[in-house]
RNA sequence: GAGUCUAUAGCUCAGUUGGCUAGAGCGCUUCGUUGACAUCGAAGAGGUCAGAGGUUCGAGUCCUCUUAGACUCACCA
C-alpha cells in the first residue's frame, strides 16, 4: 500500500460495483414473507442541459440511505434520470442562438425542436458520468429520460383522464408572461422584486387617479372607487374621462379598492393587472389589451403604438404633461413580479392557458400529511407544505415554448377561423393573422409545415383525441396545439413513469411499479418542495390513491465559507468535478454531511474538503498500519486466528476499544435513523481518529499478536460504517483486506451492517 | 401585509426529548519526527451560548418581549 491515499482508482472502484449489479436488484418471483421489504429512491432528475453544480453532489444523502439499507440486507434501487427542463433548456439554447445572430422566430418549430434535441444529446452523457463520479448506487438499468416515448405516452394518457374527469380547463385569465422568454409562466415561476418607481396622479376629469402605469390608460374601461368611501359616493355612477384620448368611462364601486392608496380612486385595466381583471370580471367590463405578446404597444394612440411600455410610460407622461392632466409625481417602493429565469419584468396579460383544477389533487395529499402517513423531516416544512396545499391555486400547464411535449389538443381551423396563426415562409417570412384570413393567400399545408405558434380563442372546440378529419365538418385542416406542457407536469409524474404505471389500466402496469412504489424516500432542495413534490404527491394520489413517498427529506442549499449563496456572478462558485479530481469524491461527500444540521446551509469551502481528504487519508494510513502489523503476525505465527477474539484475554485498553466501538455502532446507526447524518459522521470521525487511531493504536504498539484480532475487527467495523459516507476508500481498502485475509463478502457495498457484540 | 427560520470560540458551524468542567473543522501559541500517516502526534490560548425577563432543583436547550439578519408566501394600483 502506498503512503497515501489516491483517489484516482475509483472509476475501478464504481465499475466493481456496476458489474456486481447489487444495486440492480430483479424483482423476486416467489417473495417471502421473511424477505426484508425493498428500500427504493427515484433520483431528483437532474436537468439534461445542465453540467452537475453542487446541489447536485447533495445526492450523496440519499447515496449514504441507499447504502445503508443495502447493508442492512434490504433489495435497494435508486433510479436515476434526465429532465428536457423545458424552459430552462430552452433559455439557455436560445442564449447560444443568439450569440450566431438568431432567434427562436428564424425557425419553424419542428426545425427549432430537432436543433434542441441534439444540444440536450450532447449534454446529456456528460451526467451520467459526473454521478458515477460521485460514487452514487445508481441502478443504471432503470435509467429513464423524461422524452421516452413510453414516458410521454403516459403524460399523455395523464392528461387525457384529467379531461375525463372534469379537472381540465382553458381560461383566458391574465397570466404571468414574460414578452422575452415568450409563454406564460405558473405562480411559482415568479420572483418579486422591490423596486423604486413612480406613483403618478392623472386627472380624470372629475376624479382623480394614481397609477404606476400610465402606458395602460388607453385601455382603461372604468374608475373604481371603494363603495365606503364617502367622498366619492356622489361620483358613482356618473363617467370618468381618460386623458389623452378623452374617452368616458364609468366611475364603479368595489370592496378591492383601497381608500387610503393614492387618491383612493383606481383605473380600471383589466387586461394589464390581476385585480383589474377580479374587478373587470365583476362588473363585466370588456377585456382590452394594449400590449402584444412581443411586448410592443398597440390599440393606444399613433404616438404610443410600436412602443414597449417603459418607452410608452415615458412618452405618455410627457403628452400627459403637456395636456396638463398629470398632476403630480411622488416616489413609490412596490414589489413588481419579474421571470424567475430572465429577471425581465412579468406583463399580465390575457392569454387563454390550459388549467388544472388542483383543490380535489390537493385533498389526500393534505389528508396523508397531517395523519403522518407521509413524514416530512424536517418537521418545520410540514407546515409551509400544508399551507401551500391548503390554499392552492388551479395550475396553468400550457407553456407557450417548443421545447417539450405538445398537449395532446387538436383544433379543426374551419371551424375555428378565428384562430391566430404564425408561421415562417420557405422564403423566411413571418405571417402572423387569424386563418380567416390566412386561408385565401396561403395553402393549408405551408402553414401546417412552417407552424410556429397558434393561439386558439378560449371559446374553440378541440378534440382530445387526433381525428384526421373533423367529426363535426368534415374538414382536413386540423392543427394541434402548439402549447407544450410545464415541465413540472412531467417531472410530477416521474414516480409513476419511470417505474412503468399504466395510467390508462393500472392493472397492465410494470412489476417494478407493484415492487417499489410507493418509494422509501425522497430527498430534495427545498426549493422545489412545491413545484415538485407537491405535484408528485397530487399525481401519486390521483392515479394510484398512493403517495409516491414515505418520506420526504429535505436539505438545504450548499453555500460557500462565508455562507453566501453560490452564483457565477460572485465568482464563488465550486464545481464538484473539480473536487473531485483535485481531492476526490469522498473528500467532498464527507465535507458535505460533516457537522451538518438537518436543512440548514451548507457551508462548503476548500478548507473544509481538504481537512476531509486528510481524514480519508488518516482512514487509509490507519489501515496501512494495521496490515503491516498482521502481516508480521502472520509470518511469526502462521495459524494465527485473527477472526475470533478471546475474550478471556484481553487487556483493559482492549476491552475500552471495544466499548467504545459498541458505542459508535449503537450512535452512527441512531443517527442515520434519525437522518442526523451531521451527528452520524462527526462521531464516526471522533471515533476512528481520535480514539482508534490516537489512542488504541499507540496503545498495541509493542504488542504481541494476542492484539491481531482487536485491531482488524475495529478497522473492519470503522470500515463499514463509513462506507455509505466514503465509499471509495473503503472500498478500496477492504478489496485489498478480502484478497490477503480470505474474507467471505466480495464487495463492503454487500456486507452486512455491524451489530454490537454485546 | 402573513408566516417560517437564524443569532454559540477569530471564521464556518455542531450541540435529538432541558442535566455533570459548552464541542468540531479551519486559524493561532508551544513542543514533538526511529513499527502507518507531517495530509502526523502532544499540550494550550480563546465563548457573559445576541439582550432582558420568566418556568425549573437545574436552560445554549422551554416560554415572553427586545434587537439584528435570512428566507418563503401574498392581487396594494
Amino acid at each position: 500500500m502506498d503512503s497515501r491515499y489516491d483517489p484516482t482508482n475509483e472509476s475501478s472502484i464504481y465499475s466493481l460495483w456496476q458489474k456486481s449489479k447489487i444495486f440492480s436488484p430483479s424483482i423476486p418471483k416467489h417473495p417471502k414473507k421473511t424477505d426484508k421489504p425493498p428500500f427504493s429512491i427515484i433520483l431528483p432528475l437532474p436537468n439534461a442541459n445542465d453540467p452537475m453544480h453542487m446541489g447536485h453532489a447533495m445526492f450523496v444523502i440519499e447515496d449514504i440511505m441507499v447504502r445503508f439499507h443495502k447493508m442492512l440486507g434490504h433489495p435497494v434501487m435508486w433510479l436515476p434520470g434526465a429532465d428536457h427542463a423545458g424552459i430552462e433548456t430552452q433559455f439557455v439554447f436560445e442564449k447560444n442562438l443568439a450569440k450566431t445572430g438568431q432567434s427562436r422566430f428564424d425557425f419553424d418549430r419542428n426545425t427549432l425542436y430537432k436543433m434542441i434535441w441534439d444540444f440536450v444529446e450532447e449534454n446529456r452523457k456528460l451526467n451520467q458520468f459526473q454521478l458515477k463520479q460521485l460514487g452514487f448506487a445508481l441502478d443504471w438499468s432503470r435509467y429513464h429520460y423524461s422524452l421516452e416515448p413510453s414516458i410521454i405516452k403516459q403524460v399523455l394518457s395523464t392528461f387525457k383522464k384529467l379531461h375525463r374527469d372534469g379537472l381540465l380547463y382553458r381560461d383566458d385569465r391574465i397570466v404571468n408572461y414574460c414578452t422575452h422568454c415568450g409563454t406564460a409562466f405558473s405562480d411559482l415561476e415568479i420572483d418579486h422584486q422591490e423596486r423604486s418607481d413612480f406613483l403618478y396622479y392623472l386627472d380624470y376629469g372629475p376624479i382623480s387617479i394614481a397609477t404606476t402605469r400610465p402606458e395602460t390608460i388607453f385601455v382603461d374601461v372604468a374608475v373604481a372607487v371603494n363603495p365606503k368611501d364617502k367622498r366619492y359616493k356622489k361620483l358613482v355612477g356618473q363617467t370618468a374621462i381618460i386623458p389623452l384620448t378623452k374617452k368616458q368611462i364609468p366611475i364603479i364601486a368595489d370592496d378591492l379598492v383601497e381608500k387610503d392608496f393614492g387618491t383612493g380612486a383606481l383605473k380600471i385595466t383589466p387586461a394589464h393587472d390581476t385585480t383589474d381583471f377580479e374587478i373587470g370580471q365583476k362588473h363585466k367590463l370588456a377585456l382590452k389589451s394594449c400590449i402584444k405578446h412581443t411586448g410592443q404597444m398597440y390599440n393606444t394612440i399613433p404616438e404610443i403604438d410600436g412602443l414597449y411600455p417603459k418607452q410608452a410610460r415615458a412618452k405618455t407622461i410627457e403628452l400627459l404633461q403637456k395636456a396638463g392632466k398629470l398632476i403630480k409625481t411622488e416616489p413609490l417602493t412596490h414589489t413588481v413580479s419579474v421571470c424567475y429565469r430572465c429577471k425581465n419584468i412579468i406583463e399580465p396579460l390575457p392569454v387563454p392557458q390550459w388549467y388544472v383544477k388542483t383543490t380535489p389533487l390537493a385533498k389526500p395529499v393534505i389528508k396523508s400529511v397531517k395523519a403522518n402517513l407521509t413524514h416530512i423531516f424536517p418537521l418545520r416544512f410540514r407546515k409551509v407544505y400544508l399551507d401551500w396545499m391548503e390554499n392552492i391555486r388551479d395550475w396553468n400547464i400550457s407553456r407557450q415554448n417548443v421545447w417539450g411535449p405538445r398537449l395532446p389538443a387538436w383544433y379543426c381551423l374551419d371551424c375555428n377561423p378565428s384562430i391566430q396563426l404564425n408561421f415562417i415562409t420557405k422564403d423566411k417570412k413571418v405571417i402572423s393573422d387569424t386563418y380567416t384570413s390566412l386561408k385565401k393567400k396561403f395553402d393549408f399545408n405551408i402553414i401546417k409545415s412552417g407552424l410556429q405558434t397558434l393561439t386558439a380563442p378560449i371559446n374553440s372546440t378541440y378534440f382530445i383525441d387526433k381525428p384526421n378529419t373533423c367529426p363535426k365538418c368534415g374538414s382536413k385542416h386540423i392543427l394541434q396545439e402548439t402549447d407544450t406542457f410545464d415541465t413540472w407536469f412531467l417531472s410530477g409524474q416521474w414516480p409513476l413513469t419511470t417505474l412503468g404505471f399504466n395510467v390508462e389500466d393500472p392493472a397492465k402496469s410494470h412489476p417494478d411499479f407493484n415492487y417499489f412504489y410507493p418509494t422509501s424516500f425522497m430527498d430534495t432542495l427545498w426549493d422545489i418542495l412545491f413545484f415538485w413534490v407537491g405535484r408528485m404527491q397530487m399525481f401519486g394520489f390521483y392515479l394510484t390513491g398512493h403517495t409516491p413517498f414515505k418520506t420526504i427529506h429535505l436539505h438545504a442549499k450548499v453555500t460557500d465559507s462565508k455562507g453566501q449563496k453560490m452564483s457565477k456572478s460572485k465568482g464563488n462558485v465550486i464545481n464538484p468535478s473539480d473536487v473531485v479530481e483535485k481531492y476526490g469524491a469522498d473528500a467532498l461527500r464527507f465535507a458535505l454531511v460533516y457537522g451538518v444540521a438537518p436543512a440548514s446551509d451548507i457551508s462548503l469551502s476548500d478548507k473544509k474538503i481538504e481537512s476531509m481528504r486528510n481524514f480519508v487519508n488518516k482512514i487509509w494510513n490507519a489501515s496501512r498500519f494495521v496490515t503491516i502489523i498482521i502481516d508480521k503476525f502472520i509470518q511469526d505465527n502462521p495459524n494465527l486466528d485473527l477472526f475470533t477474539i478471546d475474550k478471556t484475554n484481553l487487556k483493559p485498553e482492549d476491552k475500552k476499544v471495544l466499548k467504545e466501538l459498541d458505542h459508535t455502532i449503537n450512535s452512527v446507526t441512531a443517527k442515520i435513523k434519525k437522518y442526523h447524518f451531521g451527528q452520524a459522521t462527526e462521531v464516526l470521525y471522533a471515533y476512528f481518529w481520535h480514539y482508534f487511531c490516537d489512542i488504541y493504536i499507540e496503545q498495541t504498539k509493542g504488542r504481541g499478536p494476542e492484539v491481531g484480532g482487536v485491531l482488524l475487527h475495529c478497522l473492519l467495523t470503522s470500515l463499514k460504517l463509513l462506507h455509505p459516507f466514503i465509499p471509495f476508500v473503503t472500498e478500496s481498502i477492504y478489496q485489498q483486506l478480502r484478497i490477503k485475509l480470505k474474507l467471505t463478502d466480495d464487495l463492503i457495498a454487500s456486507s452486512s451492517w455491524p451489530k454490537t457484540q454485546t
